[in-house]
RNA sequence: GUCCCGUUCGUCUAGAGGCCUAGGACUCGGCCCUUUCAAGGCCGCAACACGGGUUCGAAUCCCGUACGGGACGCCA
């Protein structure tokens, strides 16, 4: 048997991670087991359709790498078939009409609720002649689900799993106006689509007793159920916006890369012996739905965030070039040149080693981009006195001739820190100053060589020139 | 209210009766490395929800309690 897997999200509103990590299981599932990755659009509901709902969970699961293998089905397309196989069953015996209007049963709920009782359906017109139906009131149709006995389901995840089938009443299948219900239209999609596996959010897991009631009316083979954990925020609850970033392009636009997401999703509920930084090919070889948790678990941005700093370090430094440039044009507000990019590619090994987000990255190579003079971090500023200023004009006149590359520019301000007595750190931190206005940075010397001789020599110099009006010191010898 | 599910360090998890004086990772603290900051290395803090069984032996199996979550819609 191949494996089929899907993921069903309905447009109402952005792919958040939790859906994410739903869709990551399925498509590594499938991937694992040399199958096939489904989308479905659940639209049925069109009063709470949001626009662009569609596209944003296409781009989310793209950026995440998570491709379907056919184009996805839309939900409300397959309406006709959907009332077709209920009014079938009606004709089979196995469902009936039943004519309720929805607020004669909000009614019945209400006071089932007040009275204690559970608010179920009381079955009125499961065993009425349908001659009585009140004229010109449109029915709805109900399954005619067991009264005796239980309903178990197998699950992959939380296993067997029962429930006495008087706990169920008959489930509205076809609304009144023709439209299937969602637990009706799953059921006939997951079937026509061919789903062997469904793997979802454990909030259906209550759900799917009632979906195999009516697979089991349709003499169809039921799936394979695999109920996942929620995803919760720090404090326990349902994860949601006040918790902070939840939407899967807000991540990236926040700096994450998909791979750290994806690596991070996946580790979140599931978890195979120590290993922590996974790639999605190497999951896709090891995925297995029994190594998956059965508790919720708790959304750790702290962790993400490391993560995404191990897999940034990890990433090619030309891509991250391509990643920071328009970074870097939002921060300037303007173009940046080709001797920008340049020097980023050339200290990109260094910088990306210091950064956990894009945006990170960004914010500690946007010196390389400023035009002199450069902003200076008062920290930075304080550290220009008038005596390091002496020692840095002499420094850049004695790399003259020096090969401008890290190495030799570093064993030449050595030497020239021990011939004037001072620790390299007198020297390195006020260059860093001059070089990045900033106290920290990677390797001065890594930065001296990418930003090149004569930049080198011009920010040095107007640093020398921005001290001395800051605060006047002794006239130069 | 009824039903269903869950519960190992603060967080994510390893653990499938003896390998557990419970391992890894994140966070936090300390040290080392070091031109800064990171990265890296080393060390440390910190957990089997509780109570009963079963067993020679239980984090692991069973029952109960507590707490948490989910579902009960002509929403998905």
């Amino acid at each position: 048997m191949t494996v089929v897997t899907r993921f069903a999200p309905s447009p109402t509103g952005f792919l958040h991670v939790g859906g994410a990590r739903t869709a990551l299981y399925n498509w590594l599932f499938a991937r694992r087991h040399g199958g096939k990755f489904l989308l479905r659009i659940e639209d049925t509901d069109t009063a709470r359709e949001v626009p662009g709902a569609v596209d944003q969970i296409l781009e989310s699961l793209q950026w995440l790498g998570i491709t379907a293998d056919e184009a996805p089905v839309f939900q409300r397309q397959r309406e006709s078939r959907h009332a077709e196989v209920a009014r079938a069953l009606v004709a089979a015996g196995k469902a009936y009409y039943a004519y309720e209007t929805a607020e004669e049963l909000q009614a019945m709920r209400e006071r089932a609720l007040k009275e204690g009782r559970p608010p179920r359906y009381d079955g009125a017109w499961r065993d009425r002649d349908p001659a009585e139906a009140p004229p010109g009131v449109p029915g709805a149709i109900r399954l005619k689900v067991p009264r005796e006995g239980e309903t178990v389901i197998e699950d992959l995840v939380q296993g067997t799993v029962r429930v006495a089938n008087s706990q169920l009443d008959d489930m509205i299948i076809l609304r009144s106006d023709g439209r299937p219900t969602y637990l009706h239209a799953v059921v006939v999609d997951d079937h026509d689509m061919g789903i062997t596996h469904v793997i979802r959010g454990d909030d259906h897991l209550t759900n799917t007793f009632r979906q195999c009631q009516l697979y089991d009316a349709l003499g169809w083979k039921r799936p394979a159920f695999a109920h996942i954990p929620l995803i919760h925020g720090q404090d326990g609850a349902k994860l949601s916006k006040r918790h902070g970033a939840v939407s899967v392009l807000e991540f990236r636009d926040q700096g994450y890369l998909p791979e750290a997401v994806a690596n991070y999703l996946l580790r979140l509920g599931w978890g195979h012996g120590d290993i922590e930084v996974i790639g999605m090919a190497e999951a896709a070889a090891i995925f297995d739905l029994a190594d998956v948790g059965r508790g919720a678990a708790r959304f750790d941005y702290a962790k993400l965030l490391h993560l995404n700093g191990v897999w940034l370090r990890r990433a090619d430094d030309e891509r991250l070039v391509g990643e920071t440039l328009p970074r870097l044009e939002r921060r300037l507000g303007a173009a940046v040149g080709a001797d920008v990019a340049s020097r980023l590619r050339a200290l990109m090994p260094g910088l990306k080693e210091r950064a956990r987000t894009l945006e990170e990255l960004a914010d500690s190579a946007v010196f390389l981009a400023h035009p002199i003079p450069l902003p200076f971090d008062p920290k930075a500023e304080a550290l220009l006195t008038p005596a390091a200023c002496t020692l840095l004009g002499e420094l850049i006149n004695s790399w003259q001739g020096t090969v401008w590359q890290p190495g030799p520019l570093e064993a030449a301000a050595r030497a020239f820190a021990e011939a004037r007595g001072v620790r390299l750190k007198d020297v390195a931190m006020p260059l860093r100053a001059a070089l990045t206005g900033m106290t920290t940075s990677p390797p001065i010397f890594d930065v001296a060589a990418a930003l090149g001789p004569a930049e080198t020599r011009a920010r040095i110099e107007a640093a020398i020139a921005r001290a001395g009006q800051i605060a006047p010191g002794p006239a130069a010898p």
